[in-house]
RNA sequence: GGCCGAGUAGUUCAGUUGGUUAGAACGCCAGCCUGUCACGCUGGAGGUCGAGGGUUCGAGCCCCUUCUCGGUCGCCA
C-alpha cells in the first residue's frame, strides 16, 4: 500500500477545465468505476467536487498499467500527471472534455465491495443505508445536501453577525422543566439520585441573555425531544435560534424575513418576495383548518353550521347545534377526478384523523351524493352555493361533535386532495407568518389549560387583562413562519416582568411552591431588569429538508435515527455495564408482561 | 399504544390457482477486447424466500404468532 509521502493534491477532482490542458495535475479519491478495454484502461476518479477521468494506455509504464489493472471500486487513490483534451469526450459532466494522462499511481487504500453501489439516487432501502451511513454520504446527492446545509449554517451566522447578533453557547446539561415534550435525563454520578435533562431548547437561557445584556443572540443548536418520530421529526434536531432585546413582533418579523430571502438567495438563487403574508391563528383554522396552511392551492374550507342546524339529517344537525361543526372543501373538477373507489379512499383517510365519515356530492350531468337525499331542496342549494360549487366540481362535508376532529381532518383533506392532483410544486415556495395564537389550549388529558406556545410568552397587548380570567379568549404575541403546510420555525415576544410571568404560572394552574421550584432563577432574574424582548427559532433540518426538497429529515442529517429512535450504525441506545449503573446510584426495573 | 404498508441473490425487483431444480437486471469473479464513459463480448459463483409454528401428498404463495423497517394517528411547551 503507498503513502502520501511527498504527495501534495493540485485540485479537486471536479476542478479541472479545458483550459487547464497541458499542466501538470493531482487529484486524490475513490475510485467510481474501471473500464478496462485491454490495453487500454479508463478509471474515473470521485471526491466530493465531482469525478475526473484518468487513462491508462501504452505511453505508461508496466508497472503503473498493471496496478491500474488492480483497481477496484472504491479503492482510494492519488495520481499525478498531465492534463490532456480527450480524443472523444463527454459533455454529460463538467471535466468531460479533458482526462489525466497519469505519470505517477498510488493506492492508498484498498475497500471490499460496498453492500450497495455509490451512485446518485440510489433506491437503496434505508435501513441498509443507515446502517452503512458512511457509504450512503459518499453519493453525490448526499454530497450536496450536506454541503447545502453547510451554506444554509453559515449564510445564518453571517446574517446574523451583520446585523449585531452574537453566537453565544447554551449548557447542553440543564434541568428538566414541565410541559412541553418529554426530556431526554442524563444521571449524574456525582449527586446520586438527580438528573441533568438534555435541552428542548435553550428558550430560558436566552431569555436570560437578553437579562444580561447581550442585546441580540442567536446559536445553531442541538435539540431534543423524546418524542416519536415522523418523517419530518428526529429526536435530535438542530434549531437556528435567535433572541433580541427592546423589540416588538414587527422587529422581529422583519430581521427574520431579511434572514429568509438572504439564505433562498444565496442557496438557491431563489427571489422571495417580503413581507410575507400574515395571518392571524383563527382565519388560518377557518380557512384552512390548520396553524400551518399551504399556500400553494386554494380548496378553502367553508362553515355550513348555519345552513345544516336545523336540518333532519341528524349527521349534520347533531354537530351543527351541539357546539361541534360542518364544514366543507370543494375540489374544482373533481368530480371526474376522484371516482367512487378514490372518494371511498378519502373516506378512509379522514377517519384517520378522528371523522366518523365523508359526505359528498358529484356535480355533473348525473350529479351523484352520499347526503342529498336527507337534506331539503333549499338546504342542498344553500350547501352548494356556500361551496361556490360548479357542474364538475365535488363537495366534501365533514361533521364531527368537536371542531378539532373537522378542522383535522378536512385540513389533511385538502392537502392529501393537492397532492393527488399535482398542486404542490416543491420550487414553489408560499410563506406565511401565522400570528395571534391563543395563549391556551385545554388539555383533555390534564384537564387544564396548558400553554400552546411556552409559559413565557407574553399575551398580547389588549389581551394582559384576560391572562386568568378568559383563558380560551387569550391571545399570544407569538408567530411562526409556515412554507408549504411546514412549521419551519417560530418564536414569540417573552414576558419581562416578574409579575407577569407568575401570572401566568397562576394561570396554567402551578401552585407558587412548583414555580419556585422549576423557575425561580428566571423569575428572580426578572426582578432585576429584564428588557422587553423576543426571538425566534428555526428548524435547521425542516429548512434544508424544504430546500433540497427530500422527503425525509434523515436525507439532510449526516447521523440520524430511525422511528425507534435507535442508530442503526452504532446500534445505540444499547445496554450498559452493571459497574456504569452503580456508578450512577440506577437500578434497572424490569418491566412485567 | 392504534392503523396501514413492506420484508425473495450483495442491491433493486418479478414469481400465475399451492405443483419439476425459485428467476431477471445491476453488482461481484474469471477470460477476451486500443477511446471507453451505464464500455462491449463469453463464462461463472451467489438463496435459511425476515424468524417460528400450523394446514397440505406438496408452501415463497394459505392461516397463526413474532421480529424489523417505513408512513401515519395519539404524542411533539
Amino acid at each position: 500500500m503507498d503513502t502520501m509521502n511527498g504527495f501534495k493534491r493540485s485540485c479537486y477532482c471536479g476542478e479541472p477545465r479545458l483550459t487547464d490542458v497541458g499542466k501538470e495535475i493531482s487529484v486524490c479519491g475513490w475510485v467510481q468505476r474501471s473500464r478496462d478495454l485491454g490495453s487500454l484502461i479508463f478509471t474515473d476518479l470521485r471526491d466530493r467536487t465531482g469525478i475526473i477521468q484518468l487513462a491508462f494506455d501504452d505511453t505508461v509504464s508496466d508497472e503503473i498499467f498493471k496496478k491500474a489493472g488492480t483497481l477496484r471500486a472504491e479503492f482510494v487513490v492519488a495520481a499525478k500527471g498531465i492534463l490532456r483534451e480527450r480524443s472523444s469526450k463527454n459533455f454529460d459532466i463538467p471535466t468531460g472534455e479533458v482526462e489525466l494522462d497519469v505519470k505517477e499511481l498510488r493506492i492508498l487504500a484498498k475497500a471490499e465491495t460496498p453492500p450497495f453501489e455509490i451512485v446518485e439516487n440510489s433506491d437503496v432501502n434505508d435501513m441498509l443505508r443507515l446502517k452503512y451511513r458512511y457509504l450512503d454520504l459518499r453519493r453525490p446527492d448526499m454530497q450536496r445536501t450536506i454541503a447545502m446545509r453547510h451554506r444554509v449554517a453559515k449564510i445564518a451566522r453571517d446574517y446574523f453577525d451583520e446585523n449585531g447578533f452574537y453566537e453565544i453557547e447554551t449548557p447542553m446539561l440543564t434541568k428538566s422543566t414541565p410541559e412541553g415534550a418529554r426530556d431526554y435525563l442524563v444521571p449524574s454520578r456525582v449527586r446520586p439520585g438527580t438528573f441533568y435533562a438534555l435541552p428542548q431548547s435553550p428558550q430560558q437561557y436566552k431569555q436570560l441573555l437578553m437579562l444580561s445584556g447581550f442585546d441580540r443572540y442567536m446559536q445553531i443548536v442541538r435539540c431534543f425531544r423524546d418524542e416519536d418520530l415522523r418523517a419530518d421529526r428526529q429526536p435530535e434536531f438542530t434549531q437556528i435560534d435567535l433572541e433580541m432585546s427592546f423589540v416588538d413582533i414587527d422587529d422581529v418579523i422583519s430581521v427574520n424575513e431579511g434572514f429568509i430571502k438572504r439564505v433562498f438567495k444565496d442557496v438557491l438563487n431563489v427571489d422571495v418576495e417580503t413581507p410575507f403574508l400574515r395571518m392571524p391563528w383563527r382565519e388560518a383554522m377557518d380557512r384552512f383548518g390548520s396553524d400551518k396552511p399551504d399556500l400553494r392551492f386554494g380548496i378553502e374550507l367553508k362553515d355550513i353550521n348555519d345552513i345544516v342546524k336545523d336540518c333532519g339529517f341528524k349527521v349534520f344537525s347533531g354537530p351543527a347545534s351541539s357546539g361541534g361543526s360542518v364544514r366543507l372543501i370543494c375540489v374544482p373538477g373533481g368530480a371526474e377526478k376522484f371516482p367512487r373507489k378514490q372518494i371511498d379512499q378519502l373516506v378512509e383517510f379522514v377517519k384517520t384523523y378522528g371523522a366518523k365519515g365523508l359526505a359528498w356530492t358529484r356535480l355533473g350531468e348525473n350529479t351523484t351524493s352520499s347526503y342529498a337525499k336527507f337534506l331539503t331542496e333549499e338546504e342542498n342549494a344553500a350547501i352548494l352555493e356556500r361551496a361556490e360549487a360548479k357542474p364538475g366540481d365535488l363537495v366534501l362535508i365533514v361533521a364531527d361533535g368537536k371542531d378539532s376532529v373537522v378542522f383535522a381532518s378536512l385540513g389533511a383533506l385538502r392537502c392529501e386532495i393537492a397532492k393527488r392532483l399535482g398542486l404542490t410544486r416543491k420550487d414553489d415556495y408560499k410563506f406565511l407568518w401565522v400570528t395571534e395564537f391563543p395563549m391556551f389550549e385545554f388539555s383533555e388529558e390534564e384537564n387544564r389549560y396548558v400553554a400552546m406556545h411556552h409559559p413565557f410568552t407574553a399575551p398580547m397587548d389588549e389581551d394582559k387583562d384576560k391572562l386568568e380570567s378568559d383563558k380560551a379568549s387569550c391571545r399570544a404575541k407569538a408567530y411562526d413562519i409556515v412554507l408549504n403546510g411546514t412549521e419551519l420555525g417560530g418564536g414569540s415576544i417573552r414576558i419581562n416582568t416578574p409579575e407577569m410571568q407568575e401570572s401566568m404560572f397562576r394561570a396554567l394552574g402551578f401552585t407558587d411552591e412548583d414555580a419556585n421550584a422549576r423557575f425561580s432563577h428566571l423569575i428572580n432574574a426578572f426582578r432585576y431588569g429584564a428588557p422587553p424582548h423576543g426571538g425566534m427559532a428555526y428548524g435547521l433540518d425542516r429548512l434544508v429538508m424544504l430546500m433540497t426538497g427530500a422527503d425525509s429529515i434523515r436525507d439532510v442529517i449526516a447521523f440520524p435515527k430511525v422511528q425507534n429512535a435507535s442508530e442503526p450504525m452504532t446500534g445505540c441506545p444499547d445496554v450498559v455495564d452493571e459497574k456504569q449503573l452503580e456508578e450512577l446510584s440506577i437500578a434497572l426495573v424490569k418491566k412485567e408482561q
